[in-house]
This record gives C-alpha cells, sequence and structure tokens, in this order.
DNA sequence: TCCAATGTAAAACGATCATTTTACATAGTC
DNA sequence: GACTATGTAAAATGATCGTTTTACATTGGA
C-alpha cells in the first residue's frame, strides 16, 4: 500500500475512534508506521492531515452513494454505518472541534455538504419527474443527518425508520 | 451569581466555541474570572467539568422544551438554535471527543437523548390518542436530530422545514 | 559510481496540557 | 481574638503537544 494511502488511512481510523484534537501525532506515526519526518513531509501539518483524511473519505462517501432513488440512498447509508461505525458525521465532528476556524478543514466540510445536497436534489428530480421541490430535497436531507446523528446512540436501525420515512415522502410527493 | 453557576456559564460557552479538548483550564479560569485552585475545588477535574456542564445544559434544554405538540416542540427547538447557536448537540460532540471512553460524559449523553426520547413519545402518545407508534417516534427524533445537524450549515431554517415534516407525519398518523 | 531522493530513529524544540502546591488575604463564626 | 472556610496569585509538577532537526541507512537512476 502507498505510503500517502496508509497514513490517512491509519489518521482517519484513529480520529474517528478517538477524537481529531485527542489523537496526538505520535500515535499517528506508530500507527501508520512511519517516522514523524515521512509524517510531516507527506502531511505537511496536523491540520493537513485532517483536511486530506476528510477530503478521502469525501470521495469514498461519494463513490458509496452514487446512486438514483432515496431507497437506495439510505440503504447505502445503512450499509456505510454498519461496515464503517456509526460515530457521527466525521465533517461535523472535525467542524465542531476546530470551532469552524480552521479554513482548510471548514472548506472540505463545506464541499463535502454541499456534494451531499446536490447528490439528493438530483435523486429528487429524477423520482418525483421535476414535481418534487427544495422543500422535499432538505426534509430528505435533515432525515439523511438525523439517522446518521440518530445511528451513534442508537444503532444502525434509526438508518432504517429514516429510509421508511424518506421513501414515504418522495412518494406522496410524485403522485 | 454565584461562583459554580459562573464556572459552569463560561464552561459552556467555550466548549461550546471552541471544542472541549482544545479549550484548555488556563482559558477556562481566565473567562471564570477565578484562580485554578478554585476550579478545581469546584469542578474536581476537567471530565467532570464537562460533564456538570451538560448535566446543566440537560436541565435548561428539557424546561424550554417543556411543550404538547410536536409543532411547539420544533418551534422550541428553533428558538433555542436562534438563541444559542446552532454549533451541533453539545452532548454528542462531547461523547465523539472523549470516544466515548469517558463514563461521566457517557453517561450524561445517554441520559439526556433517554430525555429527549420519552418527551417525544409522551408528545405522540397524546397528539395521536395513542394511534401512533414507536415508529413515529422514531421518525420524529430522526427529523429532531436531523435539524440540530443541519441547521450548522444551512441555519436555523431548516429546523423550520423539519417542523413542517414532522407536523404533517403526526397529522398522517392521527387521521 | 556518484547523486539525489526517501526513508528511519531519536533527540530537541518551546509551548501548552491538566493538576497540585505554596504562600497569603479576607471573611464570618464560636 | 483565634479558627475555619473560601478565595487569589503564582509557581511547580511531569506529561504531552505539534513540529523541527540531526545523524544515518537504503535505494534507483544519471
Amino acid at each position: 500500500m502507498d505510503i500517502k494511502t496508509k497514513l490517512i488511512s491509519a489518521a482517519e481510523s484513529l480520529f474517528d475512534r478517538h477524537g481529531f484534537t485527542a489523537t496526538g501525532m505520535d500515535r499517528l506515526t506508530q500507527a501508520a508506521g512511519m517516522s514523524s519526518r515521512t509524517l510531516y513531509k507527506h502531511a505537511g501539518s496536523k491540520h493537513s492531515l485532517i483536511a486530506s483524511v476528510l477530503t478521502e473519505r469525501d470521495r469514498r462517501f461519494l463513490r458509496r452513494t452514487d446512486v438514483n432513488s432515496v431507497n437506495e440512498l439510505f440503504k447505502a447509508l445503512e450499509d456505510w454505518v454498519r461496515v464503517e461505525g456509526c460515530r457521527g458525521c466525521l465533517f461535523l465532528r472535525a467542524y465542531g472541534e476546530t470551532g469552524g476556524d480552521v479554513p482548510e478543514i471548514a472548506e472540505v466540510m463545506a464541499a463535502h455538504k454541499a456534494g451531499v445536497w446536490s447528490k439528493i436534489q438530483e435523486i429528487i428530480a429524477l423520482e418525483t419527474n421535476g414535481r418534487g421541490d427544495e422543500q422535499l430535497a432538505e426534509q430528505i436531507l435533515i432525515l439523511f443527518e438525523g439517522a446518521t446523528a440518530t445511528a451513534i446512540y442508537r444503532g444502525a436501525d434509526a438508518v432504517i425508520t429514516a429510509r421508511h420515512c424518506a421513501v414515504r415522502l418522495v412518494k406522496q410527493a410524485s403522485s
């Protein structure tokens, strides 16, 4: 495995499991199996490493949610939660831990959310033949965020409930 | 103002604005206007201070959401978000930043979520005359969490959208 | 074969971390 | 008027923070 891939992968696990600020560079180098010199050559800084982790996660997330219906969208989320764990949205967590004060991080978060938003808009337009409006799309977005957050303490079943709800809303808008 | 109240109030602001781990005790003592000795006499430890902040916030939150309909519930949330700011659920943030590894904090989070959950169940039972089931209550919970999360990057309007959606779901279940 | 690149290991950097301690001031109470 | 409680100010604690540096090994192409 490529050395930068290994670094970002190890960092993502630790950040997700223990939090961004609480994860020190020592633990990072140890988990990634490299010296701190190599880490800094590839990552630049901790903030930049966090941004890289999020950028990579965004790519993976979009790939995994490349679907054409709300039903599939929430099934993809359920799958994500079961495979990757449910500790909440890592983008919002990074944003919160840094107070929104680190531009690199705030921008990746915003870009990710913009991506999710336009994916949902695209699906709604597709499924309702243009009958669904912006309001419906935002309701689906809220259910999506809500499922992610609720899954933290109620498990993946929350995503199933969210899916049923979302599918019903779209069906009502289409008829 | 009572000295412990002042401490907890100052701590809540800093934790919410900058994150828990990123907020040092120096900044805490300075903001609370007291020596570190006094702080530790009252708070015990940082973890314990975080738990106290959350416990106090839970009390305030429950007081502000002591309503009898989903419409009022989401109006209360909208008000909360407009007054207190929308940086996400502080309980989930604390839980995430500590990796769920600090029992004091994990327990307050769980207690808070249990409180919200039973409040929603209570309202649903009231509004649907017992026709609403557990599934509906969980949908409302997900909308509630979703509104809180979405408000971080889309503002308080997300809560209005969530309210409209929630009210409609309850109305459909009642008829 | 020499050079540049890329890696490791480990020490050093000054800053900051959470927490404790030492020394002292100001109250209210018996 | 001594005692206890409660506060401040400030230094000290040892650990850990993110980051840089020094010294050295390996390797692949010119």
